[in-house]
DNA sequence: AACTTTTACAACCGCATCATT
DNA sequence: AAATGATGCGGTTGTAAAAGT
């Protein structure tokens, strides 16, 4: 049997609403508050459905509501709380008083949706667009080249980078400049390991990238002799997640994320910033939802999140999200947008601007 | 100035879930 | 347990205002 409509629509008065009708509506609940909505319409003397006055009163006329322009705090939030959350308008209206689902919505949908794919990253899973960038392939390049290693020629079109491969770069540059000879040496046997990774795991199985982590780190072994055992290792961690011995992530497909949204992560081989600082929040066992694996916030709870005081929201930030903390105007925003979810643009930034 | 396109957001619609009978 | 009603949620649409040509 199909559900009776909730109010005959016959009419009954659609569209914008009239200060008049507002005023009714107002009226009306203050007198009688709010709630059985089928019949508030008639005795309110309001030729709308009760929908329809629902939809007004919790979304416009409610007196809490705060309006005008989001914060830069509260645009934060809702980045953050929806890389763990997904489109779940409500439970993120929940944690921004003030705001209403229907507001964080629109908002997200005209504002931050489109700021996320300016800056090359996917707004429903919160990671970089680029697949798994050929890692090897871009070593090999940059290692071979002999001019200086320029972050531009290196990437070519793309303009986000990996911070793991930035570090790695930077601090292959920095071998280069100090002992150029000895580089080159590497560069002969880091071919030899780049030609057998490309045969041995194909980029498209990011379930491998474990052994690819570990083929990276044995055939890296001369170059690691150079380079900073921190950089190195960080490389590693945020290119091959699966291979950090003190990763806290959860097994992607063993989270409560939304299936489509799990799917997109665990099947797309993403770049992915693990934060493996050891003073941001560890990840719970009770949580019942995992951070998203290429949110950014790996270590940071669900329920951590959620029992964040609202009047301090820089405690939902990871150690690395502490960027640009007073700014609030668009510019600001897309800057922080972009190093929020640890991408940059840097197309044409050449390294000596980044040493 | 006139027209077109884009943007922002209020409002609608259909479905899901929960409560009640 | 099933039917029905009320409410909430998320996707989508409609439209006014702003921006561009």
């Amino acid at each position: 049997m199909g559900r009776a409509p909730c109010c005959d629509k016959n009419g009954l008065k659609k569209g914008p609403w009239t200060p008049e009708e507002d005023h009714m509506l107002i009226t009306y609940i203050q007198t009688h508050g709010a709630g059985n909505w089928r019949t508030l319409p008639k005795n309110a003397g309001l030729q709308r459905c009760g929908k329809s006055c629902r939809l007004r009163w919790t979304n416009y006329l409610r007196p809490d509501i705060k309006r005008g322009r989001f914060s830069f705090e509260e645009e934060e939030t809702i980045i953050q709380l929806h890389s763990l959350l997904g489109n779940k308008w409500s439970a993120i209206a929940a944690r921004l008083p003030g705001r209403t689902d229907n507001e964080i919505k629109n908002y997200w949908n005209t504002h931050v949706r489109k700021r996320l794919l300016r800056n090359g990253i996917d707004p429903v899973t919160h990671a970089p667009r680029l697949d798994l960038l050929d890692l090897s392939s871009i070593l090999s390049s940059a290692l071979c080249s002999q001019s200086f290693l320029n972050l531009s020629s290196l990437l070519g079109n793309q303009a986000l980078l990996n911070p793991g491969i930035l570090r790695l770069a930077t601090a292959i540059s920095s071998l280069k400049q100090e002992d150029p000879e000895l580089l080159w040496q590497q560069i002969q046997e880091n071919q030899h390991c780049s030609s057998m990774l490309e045969n041995q795991i194909p980029m498209s199985q990011p379930n491998q990238s474990h052994n690819l982590g570990h083929e990276i780190s044995a055939c890296s072994t001369p170059i690691s002799q150079f380079l900073n055992q921190t950089q190195l290792m960080q490389a590693n961690v945020e290119m091959f997640p699966g291979n950090a011995t003190n990763f806290t992530c959860q097994d992607p497909l063993e989270t409560n994320m939304p299936s489509t949204l799990n799917n997109n992560l665990t099947s797309q081989a993403n770049l992915v910033f693990c934060n493996t600082d050891p003073t941001v929040y560890e990840l719970k066992e009770s949580s019942n939802l995992h951070s998203a694996p290429s949110s950014g916030y790996q270590n940071l709870g669900i329920d951590s999140v959620l029992s964040t005081p609202l009047s301090s929201p820089a405690q939902l930030h990871s150690s690395s999200t502490l960027v640009n903390s007073g700014g609030s105007s668009e510019d600001e925003r897309e800057s922080y947008c972009s190093s929020l979810l640890k991408f940059e643009n840097i197309g044409n930034l050449n390294l000596e601007d980044l040493m």
